[in-house]
Order: structure tokens, then C-alpha cells, then sequence
RNA sequence: GCGCCCGUAGCUCAGCAGGAUAGAGCAUCAGAUUCCUAAUCUGGGGGCCACAGGUUCGAAUCCUGUCGGGCGCACCA
């Protein structure tokens, strides 16, 4: 019981931003409800957990709404609209607060001064970049493992989407005051790097004048190899021709995968992506943390020799029931236990990352991975597994797996073809260089990641307001070229006239004022793509308060011979900038001055 | 056969911690645009939120079931 009660103040603390108004009105309610208690009309012991503070949907119920009255009404054994009419009163008594009003079902709308609002403005001037920044992660350490692609080959579109989800997402968190480690697993114990190193041999040999013709099956074809092949063949001369793959097997394949990682890691640089720790998975066998975890799990009971059955609902010709040591993952919720190893006494896939993640683990209050949807029936063992692991030492780990979508790749409407047999797909080198990094970043967030998407090389670059990319950007560059022009007109932006503004100027700082709510409500459902769709709401209001100045000439922002109110729309449309970049931020999208 | 994800306007998708009359863009229809900040603008029509139950003061949202679509289901990675 002190137990939650302490958790509770510290995630209610964390929800506060002490300086912004939605925070201070949310506390406001708290205070307000606290007096309640204090006159007895409310018990003091009923969790506030549920109790919101926000914009109405309709926005002509007031600029702020809670529902406190309904959620408290039965723990409270009252009814709604008494709790409702005691709450009011303490409400209308702020300075801040104009009206409050009771409505429909027990809501109670809150109108607030103008002033309240104007605060805004200028808080966002006084935090800047740090604008919408939150506490919430009170400092705790989240992992997120995200791209983790198979060191064999460069980038290509298909990692693409999980690179930019995690990215943003770590990004993310970190605005929202969590501690974030960016991590990046590197298969390099597998048979695809054996296979990565006997491709590497054969350009080798080709380097070295051999005709090695179509490249066989199962190797790696890909032009990429070639230029390692000459390396080695620099370096080592024909040493390896003709020599048992004992020799040189070992040497290739790490070779190999160093130079693959280097390309890999330009290639994520070229999105602007760069990994705080890069954990190899061969050197986390070498260090024995398989044998560690398996030995640990034994003496819990969660591992034990047995057989698995043969898989239901498909025939395999070559089934046979063998001995393994199996993790009892259905004890946590998965429908079949896993083996950590294989036959031949290797770890499989599963006994290394379950390893893996236990390290992970051991460095962090949270763990987040970022996966290809493909893998989609892999994540109860391994969730399984983490809550064993943790489970174990008494630990309540956090442990997120998110699943991203295939995008689908279109030029005007038609699928680019991809030809695996030559080894040839669409690079993520090549996409970033068609259509650069900031529209590739921001259009993999135009959509929830669980939901499948098109990118359509003709539609993300278009320069229209359907394409939300450059509707964003399109709003931050008009308001640079404004601040340009006022400048030329001898205005600057002033806060000396905000109460100048008037309603329409009013719905836009309203909007903009969402932007910390947004981050921590994207940061608590771990969902960086409400800032993207954030923003272009942003963009829209701003564009709608522009567009009145086609008709109106006084609602610009620059208005001839008003220095005063001139300065306060300048000042106001500076701010609105300062939340657009401070949300692309986040999305590690660049803000661009012009188009 | 089992598991996971999805099902919201004609199309592509949002829907913020269960809140008030479910939103946007495209398409469509009707207007505006000499001057002005048109890489457009204003307005209209369009919905059994797949279906059926349940929980709740209140459900697109949570639970169960059905139907439909996608993905996965080896000691692979």
C-alpha cells in the first residue's frame, strides 16, 4: 500500500511540468482537490489515477476539461455533480481561471484568462529547446535495441522503418527525461557470417586474377564484396589459395563483418542515426553469458532436457525427435517451450539472445526492442525469458517488444522491383540520396508502425499540402521568411504587445501549447509518430491563421506602420517556430529555413 | 490447427490514459481567386467505428466470441 502510494506521487510528480500550462493546471486540480479532502468533502485516500486534465474535444467547451467529478464520484460514494459543484468552486477561485462550468454527464469546462495563455508564449521563449522537455523519465535507464541487422550486406529499405522508429523513439524518451542507451546487436556468431566470410573468400580469389564466374548458390552475391576481397588479397597476398577453410575461415568472416559494420554504421549515419553501443553476439558466447544464464535457469527449474514435439498444421520431412535442453517458456504465456541449443551443442538463436538480453538487462530499469513484424512469433520466448531472468532476482523489469510493418516501396503508384538473384535491392544509401534523409525520417513516422505503409518515391517529395513532410516544413519556412520579412519592414519580434493578439491568434498558441502534453503522452505509449502527426496539426493552424491574412490585410503578421502589433505576431509566430523544430527534434528531422 | 497484428467515410489514415455531437487529407459537389501572403482558400454531402455479446455513469478504445485480411509457427536468423 506505501508502496503504490509512493509510486503514484512520484508518476503524478513526473506529469507535472511546473512551468507550462497544462501542468500547472493539472496541478491546479490536485490543489483543488486537496482542499477538498482538507474540508472532508473528499476522502483521502482514493486514487486520483484517473483523473485528466485536458483540452475538450470541442473546443467550444472551454480550453480545458476535466473529468475528475465522474472518476472520483463512486470511490468517493457521491455523486458526480455534487463532487462536480464543490470542485467548481474551488476552480472559479484561480486567477488563471475565467469560468468553470459544469456539463453533460459531470465534466467541468474551464475557460481561462488570456493571460494564462500568453504565459505560454512566453514560456516557450524562456525554455527554447527545452520547450516541451519533461521529467517523466525521472532520469531511469532505457535500452533500446533497434536495426540490429545482420552484419552480411549493406542497408536496405527494409531495415529502414525499424531504424527511423527507434531512433525517433529514443529521442524520444530522452526529451522526456528518461536515460537512454542506443544499442545495436551484431549477429556475428551465425552460419549467415560463416557464409559472409566464405563469399568474402571467393572475391578474394577473384581478386587475385581467379575466374570465379556466377557466384554459386548459397553465397553471398553482392558487388559489396568485392572490394574486401581486394583488401584481403593486399594483405595477405595468395597465402589462403588453395589453403582448408580451418586456415582462413575465422580471419575472413571477422574481417568481413568489421568492414560490413563500418558500412552498415555510414549507411545509418547518412539517416542520422548513430548507436550508443554495439554488442557482439560472438563475444558474448566467448564470455560464456549463454552457459551463465542456462546454469542459472537449471537451478530455478526453467531449464530442462526434452523433447519437443513435431510441429502441427505442416509436415516436415526431415522431423525427428531429439533430446534438448528446452526453456520452459510456457510457465510465462508462450505456447511451446524454446531449446537453447541446438544438436550439435551450438546455441541457437534464442539461448544467445535470451544471454543477451539478461546482459542488457543488468544495465537498465527498462529494455525496448525494435523488430521487424517477421519476427512477430518470437516475442513471447523472449519476453518469457526476460521475465525469468529478471523474475528471478526479483526484479519487475519493463520489457517492450514493438513490431514494425513492411513498407512497400512505389514509384508513382507502381512496386519497384527488386532482383535478389543479383543481389541488387534498393539500398538505404540510395533512398537517402533520392530524396534525402529529413523526408525519409519523417515519412516512416506518417503512420503507427504496426500498420503496413507505402513509400512512394513521387508522393514524399511532392511539394503539396498532402504530403505532411513538406507541410511541416513548409510552415517553419514561411515563418523564417516572415521573421525575415518584418525584419526588412523594421519589425522584430517583441513580447512587449502579446495582449495585442487577438482570438485567432489565440487558437494558434493553443495548439502550439499542447506540444508538452504531446511528448508525454507519445513518450508514455513509447509512440514517436504522435509527434510527427502532432506537428502537422501545428502546421495546419499555423497555415490557417496565414491564410486569414489573404483576405485580411490587419491579420498579417507584418502590419504596416504597427510596430507594436507587429512585434507580438512576429514574437508569436517565432515561438511556433521554436515548437517545430523542437518537435523535429525529436523526430531528428532538420527544420529547414526556406524551401 | 495454433499464435500475433489489423478491420474507422468511396480511397489513405488519425483518434490523445474509457469521456461530451467519431476527425483530417484525397476524391466528389458548390463557390472564391484583377489587388493581396495561391508551392491555393471557403463551404456541402458522405459513417450500424467488421459483427454479436459483456464490463462501465459512459466503449471506436477494455474483455469474450464470430467473420474478414495480413504475418508468423524448425535445432533458421
Amino acid at each position: 500500500m506505501r508502496f503504490s502510494l509512493v509510486a503514484m506521487s512520484a508518476r503524478r510528480a513526473g506529469m507535472t511540468h511546473t512551468t507550462t500550462i497544462h501542468g500547472i493546471m493539472s496541478r491546479a486540480v490536485d490543489t483543488a482537490l486537496d482542499a477538498l479532502v482538507a474540508k472532508g468533502a473528499l476522502p483521502a485516500d482514493v486514487s486520483r489515477e484517473n483523473v485528466a486534465v485536458e483540452p475538450p474535444r470541442d473546443p467550444a467547451h472551454g480550453d480545458l476539461a476535466t473529468n475528475a467529478a465522474m472518476v472520483l464520484a463512486k470511490p468517493a460514494k457521491t455523486n458526480p455533480r455534487a463532487l462536480a459543484e464543490a470542485l467548481v468552486a474551488e476552480l472559479s477561485a484561480l486567477p488563471n481561471v475565467t469560468e468553470a462550468t459544469i456539463a453533460g454527464p459531470g465534466f467541468i469546462n474551464l475557460r481561462l484568462a488570456q493571460t494564462a495563455w500568453l504565459d505560454e508564449v512566453a514560456a516557450i521563449a524562456e525554455l527554447g529547446d527545452a520547450y516541451g522537455r519533461s521529467a517523466m523519465g525521472a532520469g531511469r535507464t532505457v535500452n533500446i535495441e533497434y536495426v540490429s541487422a545482420n552484419p552480411t550486406g549493406p542497408m536496405h529499405m527494409g531495415h529502414c522503418r525499424g531504424a527511423v522508429v527507434g531512433d525517433a523513439l529514443a529521442g524520444l524518451l530522452e526529451f522526456a527525461g528518461f536515460a537512454v542507451i542506443k544499442e545495436y546487436y551484431v549477429n556475428d556468431a551465425g552460419a549467415q557470417v560463416q557464409t559472409l566470410g566464405r563469399s568474402a573468400h571467393l572475391r578474394y580469389r577473384e581478386a587475385l586474377g581467379e575466374d570465379i564466374g556466377e557466384i554459386p548458390e548459397g553465397f553471398y552475391p553482392g558487388d559489396y564484396l568485392i572490394p574486401i576481397g581486394k583488401a584481403l588479397a593486399e594483405e595477405f597476398g595468395d597465402k589462403y589459395i588453395g589453403a582448408p577453410e580451418s586456415e582462413w575461415l575465422d580471419l575472413f568472416r571477422t574481417r568481413a563483418v568489421a568492414a560490413m559494420m563500418d558500412m552498415i554504421r555510414s549507411d545509418l549515419a547518412l539517416l542520422g542515426i548513430h548507436h550508443d553501443l554495439f554488442s557482439s553476439e560472438a563475444e558474448l558466447q566467448a564470455a560464456g553469458k549463454p552457459e551463465a544464464a542456462e546454469a542459472f535457469l537449471r537451478e530455478k527449474g526453467l531449464v530442462y532436457d526434452g523433447v519437443l514435439e513435431a510441429p502441427k498444421g505442416k509436415t516436415l520431412d526431415d522431423w525427428e525427435p531429439v533430446e534438448l535442453p528446452l526453456f520452459r517458456s510456457t510457465q510465462f504465456g508462450d505456447d511451446q517451450d524454446r531449446p537453447i541449443r541446438k544438436s550439435d551443442g551450438n546455441w541457437t538463436y534464442f539461448g544467445a539472445d535470451l544471454a543477451y538480453h539478461f546482459q542488457k538487462s543488468q544495465g537498465a530499469d527498462a529494455l525496448i526492442d525494435i523488430w521487424g513484424a517477421d519476427h512477430a512469433g518470437t516475442v513471447k520466448r523472449i519476453k518469457a525469458a526476460v521475465a525469468a531472468l529478471t523474475g528471478a532476482e526479483g526484479r519487475d523489469l519493463p520489457f517492450d517488444v514493438k513490431l514494425v510493418q513492411m513498407v512497400q516501396l512505389l514509384r508513382d503508384g507502381q512496386p519497384v522491383k527488386m532482383s535478389k538473384r543479383s543481389g541488387s535491392f534498393v539500398t538505404l544509401a540510395d533512398v537517402v540520396e533520392e530524396v534525402g534523409k529529413d523526408v525519409v525520417r519523417f515519412t516512416m513516422l506518417t503512420r503507427k508502425p504496426e500498420a503496413q505503409m507505402d513509400f512512394d518515391f513521387a508522393k514524399v517529395v511532392e511539394a503539396s499540402k498532402d504530403n505532411p513532410v513538406f507541410y511541416v516544413q513548409y510552415a517553419h519556412a514561411r515563418i523564417c521568411s516572415t521573421l525575415h520579412k518584418g525584419a526588412e519592414a523594421g519589425f522584430g519580434p517583441s513580447p512587449a504587445h502579446l495582449d495585442l493578439l487577438g482570438e485567432e491568434e489565440m487558437e494558434l498558441v493553443k495548439v502550439a501549447a499542447q506540444f508538452p502534453r504531446m511528448v508525454e503522452a507519445a513518450a508514455r505509449a513509447r509512440e514517436p509518430h504522435r509527434i510527427a502527426f502532432f506537428l502537422g496539426d501545428l502546421a495546419a493552424a499555423f497555415h490557417a491563421y496565414w491564410n486569414i491574412g489573404n483576405d485580411r490585410v490587419d491579420k498579417r503578421f507584418v502590419v504596416a506602420d504597427n510596430a507594436e502589433l507587429s512585434g507580438a505576431r512576429l514574437y508569436l509566430a517565432s515561438q511556433v517556430g521554436q515548437v517545430i523544430r523542437n518537435g523535429l527534434a525529436i523526430l531528428g528531422v532538420e527544420a529547414a529555413e526556406q524551401l
